[in-house]
DNA sequence: CGTATGATTGACATATTTCAAGGTCTGTGG
DNA sequence: CCACAGACCTTGAAATATGTCAATCATACG
């Protein structure tokens, strides 16, 4: 199991260069050179399966990891050993920045699907950041989106129904989709509705519900995994991103 | 109202260095000649009034800010302008990180009391930290607790009932007044019960009920605005942070 | 195929919100 | 210095969104 057939180190060279994440990414705004130091000292890791852990709740934090094809959830656990999810990770995103205060993962990060990552040591990724300005920039940038993320969260979990949460979701992966090349309009759920319920702080029942009513209301198809959203100012409207006079709560009058 | 009387040049300089906030805030690590250049581009501001904002959304960020003295809370506007606390910053917390990625300030803060805060250019910071290795370090240190935080608070927003939330309110207060040379059983609260109840997602009806019971039950004492922690390991225990076997929910059998 | 896991659906329970009323502080102006 | 207005807080009763429990169904997987 320890046992791992010989990786073509060529692959591990030029990662970012010819990657199209690229503007999703670390690279963003680095000039050609500067990218050729970045590309150094990051390695192209193995795929990892469906369910293996990058990493869980105190290992050390060495790196960081880019999302490089795949999807991770990451999640932390209560007092009482349940875990609460805080986020899924798609092609070009980062993980691992809240460990660098401690030196230490606070949270677990699980693949939903066979993944690949990049792996960025930190100790070289810092040093290197203090020399290249596009990247310490960026890497800037890059925590301050998350932590602006996650105010938009702490408001959808203090302020929004189940509907608008569920809504807000949907539109949240369609558009991360989109930036991908993606279809917005069709995807295929990688994380349970276990985990889409965790994530939004509902019980899966009540997640379930809303898919059945949010299909009967026209205004996605829900077969299983496969969604497609069907109408998109609909489900805008059910977020409460969109302004509709005189009605709310289009959902109301129906199943 | 434009006409500002002069300000005490020599007050602005050596901010830092006699600063009691030293250890919690941006300098903590950083070589005394180092925080000599630091200092050169922190502006300490005049205080600002109570109900006075320091930045509103969309304000184009220039600076963030560290809390020197008073509180402030900052909070977004929801779609359907109501506010949504994101948080209440004491002495020595940064203001302002979420918006590095826009340039703009996503939310506002706005003081809770009389507030004197520092002002650091963020061009001129982003310059410093790239030649100031301590100083880069200790920003991607404070980001990464943020995004921690915020993480931990999705935990107590997804997960936790009305009881717990306001019992690790009081008790993240509670360490952050002990951590800054304040009594951590005796506090006043300098925001309203609306603040603390949007804050923590819930009813104002709610928070003021719950306040009655844990005075009820003999944990903390409340009058009005100033909070005493009266059993510490009682308040861990509703906040579900204390295991206490054989029982769960220590106040159900209390009014 | 049959079994296990995840998803759906229904009926019921309940924590929390909402609505409504009354109480209490605080600062202001007479 | 007192009285008053307005904001803030508390309390009760009723309403409701969502959770919990339980059963069934579909799918995937060995």
């Amino acid at each position: 199991m320890n046992i791992q057939p010989p990786v073509d180190i060529n692959g591990l060279k030029q990662a970012c260069r010819n990657c199209s994440l690229y503007d999703l990414c670390l690279p963003l705004g680095m000039a050609e050179d500067d990218l050729a130091l970045l590309e150094k000292i990051i390695n192209r890791r193995r795929p990892i399966q469906r369910n293996d852990h990058l990493y869980r709740p105190g290992d050390r934090m060495i790196s960081i990891f880019a999302v490089r094809s795949g999807s991770v959830k990451t999640y932390t656990l209560t007092d009482d050993g349940q875990e609460q999810i805080t986020g899924f990770h798609l092609p070009g995103e980062l993980l691992g920045l809240d460990a660098i205060s401690d030196g230490m993962h606070p949270c677990a990060a699980r693949a939903l699907e066979t993944t690949s990552v990049c792996e960025i040591p930190f100790d070289r990724l810092e040093d290197l950041s203090a020399r290249i300005p596009g990247l310490q920039r960026q890497l800037f940038r890059i925590m301050s989106r998350e932590i602006q993320n996650d105010e938009l969260f702490m408001m959808l979990l203090g302020k929004k129904s189940s509907e608008e949460r569920l809504a807000a979701f949907m539109l949240s992966l369609s558009a991360r989709f989109k930036q991908r090349g993606f279809s917005p309009t069709e995807f295929n759920l990688t994380m349970s509705r276990n985990d889409i319920a965790n994530y939004l702080g509902l019980a899966v029942e009540t997640v379930s519900r809303l898919f059945t009513r949010f299909d009967n209301a026209g205004i996605i198809s829900v077969r299983r995994k496969l969604i497609s959203i069907d109408d998109m100012d609909g489900l805008r409207r059910v977020a409460g991103l969109l302004r509709t006079p005189g009605e709310d709560g289009i959902l109301d009058n129906l199943g």
